[in-house]
DNA sequence: CGCGAAATTGACGACCATCAATTATGGTGG
DNA sequence: CCACCATAATTGATGGTCGTCAATTTCGCG
């Protein structure tokens, strides 16, 4: 199925046609390689991005050097909706391993919605849950201690990720260095490297050869006080 | 000029009739209290809620007792744009000081907005705006000290409070406890109360009687590594 | 004036950043 | 195929920021 219907098909289910509707949208699609920047931080924001085939990125960049990962975008999700209307955009987007993208100018998409509500609703849908997860991560960053808020995204990108079947029995790819995972979950990389021995000795968790495999799920849930209602997913995919 | 017009008309100006129309929407408005619980977390999302007057807090509970405020809206925002596509809120709607709310239905707004698309890009503009905010909390909160963060969001609440006619002089009004700051910067209450006091022996602000004064608007946007772009103000509210 | 909430202060220790160095890894070319 | 190099992961030591506990003072309001 083509990943932003099977994304999208986690809140409804659409009809052969609608699903072609969609898919003819995403014709033009571009190859990315690791790293590679894909839309920079103050630049006019001009199409809308959407994952076909791997992991990106947002993260904002600070004077000081600092970096903050905004967000994890995996198949099937758009990068930027309605982003047009603003001057410029105030993050990157950045691949995450190499990964599938494609274009779509904000006239087509929304031609597109306005035919059929159904996709509105459902696009609407996704840009809510992406909010939300927004603000997870805010109190995640905020009220969370390094290990717990490393454990909570594991188990965010497993449920994310299992109702778009990119989960292999408890595992899942994850394209990230430490570093990467340290400026997601706002610490030091030293730091980062430390919490993920720890998830390890406790049996929480696997991590390695960009793969990670959650050995505990109750106990990672438990440990990490995640609680995936934000998520918003529909019943089949909310079961541990 | 009415609170929600006032608000939209940072992003685009209206005629008169618009401005009517958008009026009309908002007739039914209602007092709140101090502290009062406009909506809570897990209930149904249902209206969609504006503030007229006051300030608003959204919030999120952790089982550990531990709260994150999640943003401050001022008047003229909405609180949920769309959530009633949502099974349920993830976080509740708190008054900060007496205020003036309305509810609108998903409904009347939906049909509003299909009428004149000058309108919907306007709120739409909001929308995007609320969630670049969302982002850049992530990022204070990650990647910045807690002075740092206690900065930077005074000087984002004076741009926006500027906008839509909330300040006089260099102060604005702001009914928080030190409690609320703690958990809005992601701080212990204790830690906030120091964070203060630093800023004051600074110079760069005053604070009491629910009043914040910048003394030095220039020297704290320095201080916190502030940059408005973000905000995506219109150039006439831009300006240092 | 009196009460509860809010603000303030001090002491102590935990969590985590930083610095610095070492080991492992993975991709490349000879 | 292996040596080589850059990148990534790991470890240890040290100190700063900040959380927690506990007590006191101030403030706001009836």
């Amino acid at each position: 199925m083509h990943p932003v219907v099977k994304k999208l098909s986690t809140f409804a289910s659409f009809s052969k046609s609608e699903e072609e509707q969609v898919e003819h949208l995403f014709s033009r699609t571009q190859v990315v390689a690791d790293k590679e920047v894909i839309a920079w931080e103050d630049e006019p924001a001009e199409d809308i991005i959407f994952v076909m085939e791997g992991f990106v990125h947002r993260a904002k960049m600070l004077t000081n050097g600092r970096r903050q990962i905004l967000a994890f975008m995996s198949p099937g999700d758009a990068c930027d909706r309605g982003v047009s209307i603003l001057d410029r955009r105030d993050h990157s987007l950045v691949a995450l391993g190499e990964g599938i993208i494609a274009r779509v100018s904000h006239q087509k998409l929304e031609a597109l919605l306005t035919e059929t509500n159904k996709l509105r609703d459902a696009f609407q849908w996704a840009t809510l849950v992406e909010e939300s997860i927004a603000r997870e991560w805010i109190t995640n960053i905020g009220q969370r201690e390094a290990p717990e808020r490393a454990a909570h995204l594991f188990c965010e990108m497993f449920y994310k990720l299992r109702a778009i079947d990119q989960v292999e029995g408890m595992s899942y790819r994850l394209p990230l260095t430490q570093r990467d995972l340290s400026d997601a979950i706002a610490t030091s990389e030293v730091h980062a490297n430390r919490v993920l021995q720890a998830l390890r000795a406790q049996h929480l968790i696997a991590f390695g050869d960009k793969r990670l495999t959650i050995l505990d799920l109750q106990g990672l849930e438990r440990f990490a006080g995640f609680d995936p209602t934000y998520l918003h997913l529909s019943a089949k995919y909310r079961q541990t």
